[in-house]
DNA sequence: ATTATCTATAGATCTATAGATAATGC
DNA sequence: ATTATCTATAGATCTATAGATAATGC
């Protein structure tokens, strides 16, 4: 019955919808999201993956691997967006890249069944094992200050890039508290107020956001 | 020589400014707010305190006691003021008061040798342990949406009041990332951008601005 | 006598490894 | 023979408690 090497699992389940590998991915990930990584043992998440615990060896090199693994697999999509909307449409406004590359990211953050933008904020990911992660991290943080430096040239744009991201990633915490968010109405919300942040008047943000539409 | 009763400490430390009871708490809030709860030990705590590590449980019930107790001291301040400005000052015009209390949230959040709000965003806190805390919490919440709506009438401001919280303590994540942060500047950035995100112009923020400085 | 510390440790973890086992593949 | 799992466990924690000790207070 079993159609691949290897001893079955004690449990009987069969294989997730990917591998053992995968299924392995997916309950950290729930569990790091919502309890934290050192508050998650190896068994648990063994556990809820369908397996024993030493079985997770096989497939990662620690515990900071699986984290590590799912870092980057969160921020990447955000980084390949900035990407494209920095070069390849550097002919369109900025205000509606700015637009696009907000909704996108808070839908991201905002949608699936879990609240994965939560593994940035714990605090063990501060450590030197998650460089690779800091680096993605830092170019979307670059790309979101070039944007707001193009939508208000004057200078006060550069100064407030953080504050542009800072309330694009608030969905995080938000979504902590409360897991029922409408997350169009959030995106809509979120990339309407960071144009208003930046000092764009109304008429320019509905402008943006019809072009953002086209952009994506 | 020893001024108290009790034995002295091993270390042969004097007890530092407060007392033993405050040197744990201070130990302790150095490192949840850096490592994270789960990650630091009483061991560590103590070690940092000058104390042994079962010193720490003749002045607190737990590890879990000293957090709510770090988490309640935090909160405090700003609910208390969001209060007082909530009813007292109800006269005054609502954008004024908003203002100030973002300004004075910020600062509380960017000053003082330790980044206290990181404590919110601890994944452990969700835990039952914490509700008193989460009751200050969303009183505080409940203060920042009852201003918001109050600055703009016209039923969008309640929409926005979870963006306004959400600026505001964005600065808990970017002190994280960049520990020199300008205080004063950054609370004058975020307040000026909290009314700018629920639409006031710049004229109004201006006298948003020069009225919060009456209040407090 | 009271207080605040200490030393020592029980009991419960937790991560990672060693080596056995049960499948498929050749 | 290769693969992926399993069982079992070493070694290192970690929290909290028990009970001894060294001060002051009366």
């Amino acid at each position: 019955m079993a159609s691949r090497p290897g001893r079955p699992r004690a449990s009987g389940d069969p294989y997730g919808e990917r591998d053992t590998r995968q299924d392995v991915l997916d309950a950290a990930a729930a569990l790091f999201c919502t309890v934290g990584f050192t508050s998650t043992s190896t068994r648990s998440v063994a556990e809820r993956a369908g397996v024993r615990q030493a079985t997770i060896y096989h497939h990662f090199a620690g515990k900071d691997a699986i984290l590590l693994e799912l870092l980057l697999g969160t921020v990447r999509p955000s980084v390949e967006l900035a990407d494209a909307l920095a070069t390849a449409t550097a002919t369109d406004p900025a205000d509606a890249r700015l637009w696009a590359l907000a909704h996108a990211d808070v839908r991201l953050l905002t949608s699936g069944p879990l609240n994965l933008g939560a593994l940035y904020v714990l605090p063990e990911v501060a450590g030197e094992q998650f460089a690779e992660f800091h680096a993605q991290r830092d170019r979307l943080r670059a790309r979101y200050d070039e944007l707001a430096a193009a939508v208000v040239p004057d200078g006060s744009g550069a100064e407030q890039g953080p504050l542009v991201l800072g309330l694009v990633e608030s969905v995080i915490l938000r979504r902590r508290d409360s897991d029922d968010l409408d997350a169009g109405a959030v995106a809509d919300a979120v990339a309407d107020g960071v144009l208003r942040l930046l000092g764009c008047d109304e008429q320019r943000i509905a402008a943006a956001r019809t072009a953002a539409a086209a952009l994506v």
